[in-house]
RNA sequence: GGCGCUGUAGCUCAGUUGGUUAGAGCGCCGCCCUGUCACGGCGGAGGUCGAGGGUUCGAGCCCCUUCAGCGUCGCCA
């Protein structure tokens, strides 16, 4: 570029370096801050990439432009690089040796005040921002969320295609199925009083094109359920759905963390190490969860022997009933008072426990909430059992086994939290062997732990009639610092096999029919075995960005009730809209 | 649907036992300022204390109801 060019290189305003001094540069973006000296003015100019300082001099005619310059407004400048004069360097920004002298001015678009500062990182009332997203989404924060976020899924779908995946996209109005989450539905027009359904996750149609020997499918895929937000739960998410033939549920295992491993290193430039695996009764077990997070030890011991003649008729009935005793370690937990326990005992039985024994291991010796049932030789067993030490406590849960050990988990994430465990390392596991079925809590019957197409194992067949309840699940979970990333199975790709299962899970012949005809029908055309894998995209890159709500990766997250603030979404329609749809509402009020 | 927390200036917050005219920082507006970068100095505007009701001589503060936001339980094959 020569002096006489007039025509600027445009260029982004985080990338110009000392050796850029003399280029001729355009550069467009938003006015970050201004620093109004009087008779010289900086400027920072702000586009995705970063900042660059713009000198106006009072001799240069757009001066006076400048000087009316405010937040947010929008401009485009021409101008020298330059070397800024020795000592005014500022090592805080990475354009920091050069600035921009001013030459040409141009006033794009002018903002008016923004309700809250774009130019600083400072917290902000949420739902102020989600009104505003436009401007929050301006801020580092997001602008580096969603960056990362993308660096994330072009890492998963280029992973992919080296493995010979097809991404193939699937329809998103489908057939409602009444098992699972509450579906999103669609009226018909054309087909007045049916609705579609807005897919759950796109399980059929991925089993279906394994069915059509595409192999190896994949899609970053949008799934909507009907269900309460939560903050690592929105309405309406993304998932990175895998399905592929001929495999075994290692193959699908080792893809899938390869594909992690690899993402890790790409985008994030983090190296992964062996991702351990649990069995689900493993799991349960040792951490009371099927997604424990192994970021810190403080394993559950199971001290039901210490207490089998116990006079403690709680932990006593406890046991006889076939329940269980489980200890917990609390580390320095010796210190907390009375009251931090009765604190400790609420929050327990918030989560479901019966109650909760402390004793806290003082070097002026134990203090409990149950003394005289706690000799010396039970302290010392409970000592050994959960490794404590002196200035720590125990906390000990009682009850039926089904609760006992959720429980018990939900109170070890709780200590691990107050002892600062919950933070650091990515601790990816996995999980497996799940059951196969659950009881349902409302009507006593038993119901896919997973869903119906899930394969048991396959030494577990002969038990669909006899004891279906003790079959396992062909089916794994990936979980990361306590989070379900995601789950798998094998599915059951043949026919009949596939309709034994409907029928033991108590449907007609007419139902199956009416629900699922159309995929046992594609399954009697020659399915190959098959399965596959669906991983959550919002909650991985949230935990790669650090943060503890999914709604900050998401450009235009929904808030906890579901609204979009920024477009003020639901809304009631015109009466007409609904006509066309044969609906009418039945809602108590109307809004206009 | 249950439980918990929050709601005071545009933003982030303070506000004593219930007591005069509700404050601070930032932002905004005006004036001054030629090397700042969270520029600086001087001045100014800006409040339905979420809303409604109650107790009281007197309520930002106490009580009741309600709305909104967040977290959580239920729910999420």
């Amino acid at each position: 570029m020569n002096l006489t060019d007039t025509r600027a290189a445009r260029a982004s305003c985080g990338n110009l370096r000392a050796q850029d001094t003399g280029a001729f540069v355009e550069l467009n973006g938003w006015v970050n801050r201004r620093r109004d000296h009087g008779g010289l003015i900086f400027l920072d100019i702000r586009d995705r990439d970063g900042l660059t300082q713009i000198v106006f001099d009072p001799s240069h005619p757009s001066f006076a432009q400048a000087e009316r310059l405010r937040h947010e407004d929008v401009i485009r400048v021409r101008g020298r690089v330059r070397r800024r004069p020795a000592g005014t360097e500022n090592p805080k920004l990475a354009t920091g040796e050069i600035e921009v002298g001013i030459e040409a001015l141009e006033v794009l678009n002018r903002s008016e005040v923004p309700p809250f500062p774009v130019n600083t990182q400072d917290d902000v009332e949420e739902s102020l921002r989600l009104q505003y997203r436009y401007l929050d989404l301006r801020r580092p924060r997001l602008q580096r969320n969603l960056a990362l976020r993308h660096r994330i899924v072009k890492s998963m779908r280029d992973f992919f295609d080296r493995r010979g995946f097809l991404e193939i996209e699937t329809p998103m109005l489908i057939k409602s199925t009444p098992e699972g989450a509450r579906d999103y539905l669609v009226p018909s027009r054309l087909h007045p009083g049916t609705f579609y359904a807005l897919p759950q996750s796109p399980q059929l149609l991925k089993q279906i094109l394994m069915i059509s020997g595409f192999g190896r499918y994949m899609q970053i895929a949008r799934c909507m359920r009907d269900e309460d937000l939560r903050a690592d739960r929105q309405t309406e998410f993304t998932q990175v759905d895998v399905e592929m033939s001929f495999c075994s549920q290692e193959d699908v295992m080792e893809v899938m963390e390869s594909c992690m491993r690899d993402v890790w290193k790409r985008a994030l430039d983090r190296e992964l190490p062996i991702v351990p695996r649990l069995t689900y009764a493993e799991a349960l077990a040792r951490y009371g969860s099927d997604k424990p997070d192994l970021r810190f030890g403080l394993e559950l011991a199971d001290v039901s022997a210490l207490f089998m003649n116990t006079e403690f008729v709680v932990f006593a009935s406890a046991l006889t009933a076939g329940g269980a005793v489980l200890a917990l370690r609390y580390p320095g937990g010796a210190s907390l008072s009375r009251r931090d326990f009765d604190a400790l005992t609420e929050l327990a039985k918030m989560h479901g426990a019966k109650g909760m024994v402390w004793a806290a291991l003082g070097s002026d010796g134990t203090k409990s909430s149950a003394t005289k049932f706690l000799s010396e030789e039970v302290v010392a067993g409970l000592r050994s059992a959960c490794g404590a030490q002196v200035g720590d406590a125990i906390l000990l849960f009682a009850d039926e086994r089904a609760s006992v050990f959720p429980v018990a988990g939900k109170m070890r994430l709780e200590v691990g939290q107050r002892c600062g465990l919950r933070s650091g390392d990515d601790a990816f596991c996995w999980v497996t062997d799940f059951p196969y079925l659950e009881l349902d809590e409302e009507s006593g019957r038993p119901v896919p732990a997973h869903h119906p197409f899930s394969a048991p194992h396959e030494s577990d067949w002969e038990l669909v009639e006899s004891d279906p309840l003790s079959m396992k699940a062909q089916h794994y979970d990936l979980v990361l610092n306590g989070f379900e990333l995601g789950s798998g199975s094998i599915r059951i790709h043949q026919a009949e096999r596939q309709r034994k299962i409907f029928a033991m899970l108590g449907m007609s012949d007419e139902q199956v029919e009416a629900r699922f005809g159309f995929f046992v029908r594609a399954l009697e055309y020659g399915a190959p075995p098959h399965g596959g894998m669906a991983l959550g995209i919002d909650r991985i890159v949230m935990l790669a960005c650090g943060e503890e709500n999914i709604r900050e990766v998401i450009a235009f997250p929904k808030n906890q009730v579901g609204r979009d603030l920024m477009m003020d979404a639901p809304t009631a329609v015109p009466e007409r809209l609904l006509a066309d749809l044969f609906l009418r509402s039945t809602a108590p009020i109307t809004e206009e």
